[in-house]
DNA sequence: AACTGGATTGAACATACGTGCAAGGAGCCG
DNA sequence: CGGCTCCTTGCACGTATGTTCAATCCAGTT
């Protein structure tokens, strides 16, 4: 079903973001401090202050590092060459802990990601705890006749996963202007007849069609075995017997609940049949796929989907690049 | 734990540019304080602040603003549609002096040339005070194969003029890693016969070839009848003689030391057979024409330049903007 | 090796900035 | 009209940032 975020076409903006531009201008373009701002404007200094985090958080302000394209850096260089990405390393000192390193990866992914994201453009996004990071920093960026669509169902036994997939969607959704798409099914089916039957329903087909001609998909990684769990594990999505299944299958991976092996192949993993993300297939004929990852735990997860080349940019932190390159 | 630091690149910036950019990195994408940084760098805190100085003057870190496209200002709109002119209104209070007026409408185009001025263009600038302003700001963004060449000659009875001239010029030409072309001639020839011949000679036609071709041109405007007298005028570069000679002529302004009245006419200036700037229908060929007006004392002069048809984008104060759309 | 001028550095200081808080509206019922 | 909440504002405070200055380092010279 089509979700469409509440347009708003702003009349109270006016005053505030008119004073939030001039303000902008005034700092940024000529160097005044914010005291001199707040006589100009006939306000107080922290006002200025406000308004000037106004700017920056609707992204009238935008704050760009551009890299002198001869020097990406030496990692960049390597990850391309061995693997044909596009990598942006977040540079994150080693102490740091997981929940660090993926808060700093997303906030980085999340200021950048307008310079993928444009009009008349549509982006498929997943689930999950990176996915999450990443919404809840996402920097504004008007958009017209863009659209954001759910790549994989987010329901399990206990609920319909409606909230929490809507709210990371919806996120983006409105920092976009885009119509977002939700897709309102289980992660997984228990019968993969049931999936049949409703991958032929229109409303469904239509989804489906739209994924197919996305331009952006954006994902992190799940890994079912290692150290940190991701949700979809912890989540209550899979009972003890397909953990297990997984594990016979020699499974490292999954992107949108659609799980790999080390060598990036899926098949014969009957999983597989039952899940509701994107078939491999389908998912690489997406001119840009973005992959999120933070954590050496991940390395395994991450080194299967690039067997499977499933990504075409990369962003990640520091050290666990460096263990990308480091051994085979 | 450390890796071989790149054996190869650009030994200069190599430490000093890549610090710089983690740091912005650091800064700008994930919001760390500078206390944070410096202990991530092992540096000192002041180091880093030096350092984000750094990125930001060498253009590594690119701010800018994006006026949400439906909302220019009134002002912008207004002279868009009476002049058919895309015009940028730098907001400055009204009791600022000239002087300010000036730094301030010179720092905010400093800031954003670098939008226009890409790899394999060539670009047009004058000299004079605006001109000069707006060098000593700009902020440099890497180009491949592009040109900066002078549009007039700037000698004198004094002086040859190469010092001034080519300070502004070679300001540009650093910051854009452009080649600069001069044009070692004085502003204006005392025989109109000398000019004739010399712009047969083949290394002066390479340079007029140049200015035809050019994507962009960049100036102010001289206003010899106003209470602020621009270089030209005051420089020693006229005679009382020729400033009579204009005054009979009705002359209300000038680009690149060509005069023309308030009609936009030019016909019958003799001083201008003597100039050495570019004839106006060679100027109205460049697709990108942008001049840059600070104060109203050069009201009349901008009224003159647009009638002209001369100017495709203008940069000037609030108040002068005001006053040009006001009367007539 | 000693000297010297120019760059870099970190500590200390002086500003500039972000934010919690209480006070003051502006709507919205009761 | 008062009472209520929600939002905005300016003040005050603590923190973050820019800048000066003396010490140090470094390369080139004597």
């Amino acid at each position: 079903m089509t979700y469409a975020i509440d347009p708003m076409p702003d009349p109270v903006q006016s005053d505030r973001s008119r004073d939030a531009l001039t303000a902008a201008h005034l700092y940024y373009m000529q160097d005044l401090t914010m005291d001199a701002i707040a006589h100009e404007l006939h306000t107080s200094r922290s006002s200025v202050s406000r308004l000037l985090s106004h700017a920056r958080e609707t992204g009238l302000v935008d704050i760009q590092i551009k890299s002198p394209l001869d020097a990406p850096s030496h990692l960049e260089q390597q990850l391309d060459a061995r693997f044909q990405i596009t990598a942006h390393v977040v540079p994150v000192p080693d102490s740091a802990t997981d929940v660090d390193r993926l808060e700093r990866v997303a906030l980085s992914v999340a200021r950048i990601l307008g310079q993928y994201f444009d009009s008349n453009m549509t982006m498929g996004i997943a689930w999950g705890s990176t996915m999450n990071a990443i919404s809840r920093h996402v920097t504004p960026k008007q958009t017209h006749n863009s659209q954001i669509v759910q790549l994989n169902g987010a329901g399990n036994m206990r609920t319909t996963g409606l909230g929490y997939a809507s709210e990371i969607l919806g996120r983006f959704g409105t920092a976009f202007g885009a119509h977002v798409q939700q897709f309102p099914v289980p992660a997984f089916f228990d019968d993969p007849a049931t999936k049949q039957a409703l991958w032929r329903e229109r409303s469904v087909s239509r989804l489906l069609e739209m994924q197919a001609i996305m331009d952006i998909a954006l994902f992190g990684l799940g890994s079912p075995f290692s150290g940190v769990v991701s949700r979809v594990y912890a989540g209550g999505y899979l009972e003890q017997a397909e953990f297990d299944e997984l594990s016979a299958a020699s499974v490292v991976g999954d992107v949108a609940t659609v799980f790999y092996r080390a060598d990036g192949s899926t098949d014969g993993i009957a999983l597989n049949e039952r899940s509701t993300g994107p078939d491999f297939t389908v998912l690489r004929r997406t001119p840009r796929r973005i992959c999120v990852v933070a954590g050496r735990s991940k390395l395994a997860s991450l080194r299967g989907a690039l067997a499977a080349r499933l990504i075409t940019d990369l962003f990640v932190d520091e050290s666990t690049a460096r263990a990308l390159v480091g051994a085979p």
